[in-house]
DNA sequence: GAGTGGTCTAGACCACAGC
DNA sequence: CTGTGGTCTAGACCACTCA
């Protein structure tokens, strides 16, 4: 009696995969080119569709990346960047890793409008990128409402960054509480595909975060990070700035 | 002078995509079936597979579901499951949500064991579950080192469910330093989607924690979330209950 | 057995990068 | 310009669920 007589057999494509990252594993470096799609096809004999299928899922574990017009590359391990616990973060603060692009006055979407407990009044709309050893890794909306930041008349920078470094300058005035976060799978929108320099529909990681004080909600973050390149950290206090990336066993 | 004249012409999946999506948000209600692939290929006179490939960007946002042999339903609104700071998901405490399936010893890969700082040594290895409204929304492996359940013989239990009671018994006497974490995305190898549920490749979040304590890692968790229908949530002492998915906008 | 989504094929053309 | 990945087609068959 053989192990698994008769299971199902094995869809070509997750076969594929699984050759294809031993091959990752064992036989490239980090950086190099693979074959083109067509050649590596014919190499296994089967149709581009189904040898891109494989790529697709190797891809979305960060284990290559794929540049139209380029070709395909073994990818880094992923790099972790820190998102939660340590108060660094807390917008306007010395060590913010965000860079604020450009700032001016919206209604929220109302789920943000929900957290922030704001109704239909427009609030501070920041735009912010996180980079990454120049790479950006997240694009961000950061919704501030004027209540959270009263020394600032609403007329007093023009916009662009020069209001979004006063807004941020108030936030930084403020006594931090503590923050809620949630995490969830995404895709990326026409304009986050642009900043993150991928396609759109890319997956990604979203971020919504409340940054509370005083009693209530300051600000409301939605970040959107690089699913294929980042690996979201929440350390205990930079303890965890050493945690490996754990690759799938099949 | 028309707004953005002779941009690129959008994908017709990523078009399909919008329209659906309203169409979601609009005229159908959640559990609702959509009609079948072919028919609505036909109706909007595409390929099946560009139509498929709209619906696979809707089922990683978490819109639609789709189940082989059923068809295609509007999916729920996410179900945030908590996984951060509050201290009752240490695992053996309490109110530890998850529920233990087996226990074994095997020497774990090599990015646990350096995490847990035990060589080539076999630990316990925990297989948990993790269920909302009776449906499974995660799965885990628990590593547990020898050094951290003192108590505990290596032969203590037989094995299964018992001994990994036994396990957790003891780690639930250990006194809880903090947690490391990480989030990052993959995909179900044919175990973990079994498991859930899902088919093999499904897009799931991999959170990967350290768990410490006396001064040193007491167990490492590998746990495997379902990305399309799970929201992580990282509360601020159980603040963060609120939080809404907040949807993209192109 | 009928109907669903999942896999697969063998083509074609397009958009983009880089020379 | 050439070569790359991205999009798209019109079929086919398979695996699964359910009546």
């Amino acid at each position: 009696m053989g192990t698994r007589l008769h299971t199902v057999p094995e869809p070509k494509y997750r076969h594929l995969k699984t050759v294809i990252g031993e091959a990752l594993d064992h036989e490239f470096t980090v950086g190099e080119v693979l074959p083109n799609e067509r050649e590596l096809a014919a190499r296994f004999g089967v149709a581009r569709a189904t040898l891109r299928q494989a790529l697709e899922q190797l891809e979305l574990e960060g284990r290559l990346q794929r540049r139209r017009g380029v070709g395909t590359t073994v990818a880094p391990p992923r790099v972790g960047v820190e998102v939660g616990s340590s108060r660094e973060n807390w917008p306007g603060a010395p060590c913010d890793p965000w860079q604020a692009r450009d700032a001016h006055r919206a209604v929220p979407p109302a789920a943000v409008a929900e957290l922030l407990g704001t109704g239909e009044e427009p609030v501070h709309v920041l735009t912010r990128v996180r980079l990454d050893e120049a790479l950006p890794v997240a694009t961000e909306l950061l919704y501030v409402p004027a209540a959270s930041v009263p020394g600032l008349s609403a007329i007093d920078a023009p916009g662009g960054t020069a209001r979004a470094r006063a807004v941020l300058r108030e936030l930084g005035h403020l006594d931090p509480e503590g923050e809620d976060r949630a995490v969830e799978l995404g895709s990326a929108g026409a304009e986050d595909a642009r900043r993150l320099d991928r396609l759109p529909g890319s997956p990604v990681l979203l971020v919504t975060t409340r940054f509370l004080a005083e009693g209530g909600t300051a600000a409301v973050s939605v970040a959107t990070y690089r699913a294929d390149t980042c690996r979201l950290t929440f350390g205990a206090d930079g303890a965890g700035v050493e945690i490996a990336p754990a690759r799938r066993a099949s």
